[in-house]
DNA sequence: TTCGATTTGTTCGTATGTATT
DNA sequence: TAATACATACGAACAAATCGA
């Protein structure tokens, strides 16, 4: 609360807005406030971290335009939600190849506790052999089964984590981790490739063993690029198709 | 240059940044300033407009993030070049499995002209049967290639390309159509799936006929979101893969 | 319904810093 | 060195949306 609290301890020489907006995300990363709740309002901050207003809007636009933030106009600026329709498809990108953009609707597979193997440890950035969680979820669109997803998480990070609280949650795998777990997925990097699905994938999805499926890869971030999650995906591509689409959903 | 032009035009109730906006893409649009130039400087722009510098600045803002503008400090800011290494991995997004990014060398399979078949025509906004150019292209990476496209351009945008133009190009697709036919492609739009190539393709990308490939249906789009070209990729996911990281090649 | 307080959105202007030429 | 151009930061005023009294 002192006067140039900021100014004083930004030996980095970073330009203040950049200041802010690492103070602002590591209070995010704090939990200090929740997701769907608001921020303090620009002139709160303004005043708090002694900067103008103006210095603070460019902070928070970076923010907003991550997607970690959202501005509504008269209400203020809150924590995005893995439960917004607009961040969803921000993370979901399989869409019927006619056009229709659908949410799927999942079925839990499998929940077993578990030890990370090779590949995975890297991945989630740690020691191979540690405790991890392993999910499988079956997901449809359209009452058909259209993907597999091969889940898995560190087990620190989700301590209380079953089967009954992972089947019965109500909203989105990262709503989960959100609401219960204060872990934010903010970024995923994923790696696309053909493959032949494994014969039990396959036999899920519905298709021969000859059928080419897409394997997705990804790995799931957090505020400060910590990996969260890594998750191997299997889509049908009969019917449906991976959506790259920069900026189409964009403000223009 | 008379005063308040643009607040009397603006007859939308558009926010003046984003008139200025518009008219800034027009300008690109119209080529009133060539790829790799500069524009006119944000005073200049400032007083052109008759608005204030910031908000030139806030429209700027938003051309810069969509990466058809670049600014540098202390030189001006530049149209947007299929040239530069920053831009270019933007519509490539092929990589390695163990990580590494390299662009592709490419050698031109076939040119010829043709007319627009089922969906094609759709894609590119023209008449079934139109006149277009189909060009096969097959891309290298280390020496092997991984990359068939299929590549369907209008015909009438690209008046005299014929195919020693097209193979003896300097640089990248992309380039050839902004540097020669004024062409600027700022946006594409990706659907991949899984399939098994046919023979012919299999065969190029050195897979066996059973092996799955990766496919790719790409529209890529200029000023307006007029398509310009639509492109299929098939591509061999042994040991590159696709892609898609949001973010972390951004400012963060 | 109206009004007022609050909050973000837009626009203006100014000053100063930093990089380039 | 000087001029130019973008980058940062500050402040002010008003508009527009929201919400509760």
């Amino acid at each position: 609360m002192m006067a140039d609290t900021l100014a004083a301890g930004n030996l980095t020489l970073n330009p203040l807005y950049k200041e802010v907006k690492i103070r602002i995300t590591r209070g995010l990363a704090a939990g200090e406030w929740k997701p769907g709740g608001a921020i303090p309002s620009e002139t709160r901050l303004a005043k708090q971290f002694n900067v103008s207003i103006g210095t603070i809007r460019k902070a928070i636009d970076e923010l907003v335009a991550e997607k970690i933030l959202l501005r509504q106009q008269g209400r203020g600026t809150f924590v995005a939600t893995h439960s917004d329709d607009r961040t969803l498809f921000y993370f979901f990108h399989i869409v019927g190849k006619d056009g229709g953009r659908e949410l799927p609707v999942t079925e839990l597979l499998s929940f077993r506790k578990g030890r990370a193997e090779a590949g995975e440890d890297v991945r989630l950035g740690m020691p191979r052999g540690g405790r991890i969680l392993r999910v499988e979820n079956l997901l449809k669109l359209e009452g058909k089964p259209v993907i597999l997803d091969e889940i898995v998480v560190p087990a620190v990070l989700f301590p209380d984590l079953d089967q009954e609280t992972f089947g019965g949650r109500a909203g989105t795998i990262y709503g989960l981790y959100q609401a219960r777990y204060d872990i934010n997925v903010i970024r995923i990097s994923e790696r696309l490739s053909a493959a032949i699905a494994p014969p039990k994938v396959a036999a899920l999805l519905g298709i021969t063993a000859s059928v080419p499926a897409l394997k997705i890869k990804r790995v799931a971030y957090t505020y400060d690029d910590t990996p969260v999650e890594y998750r191997v995906s299997w889509v049908n591509t009969g019917n449906h198709e991976y959506l790259s689409d920069l900026w189409k959903n964009e403000a223009r």
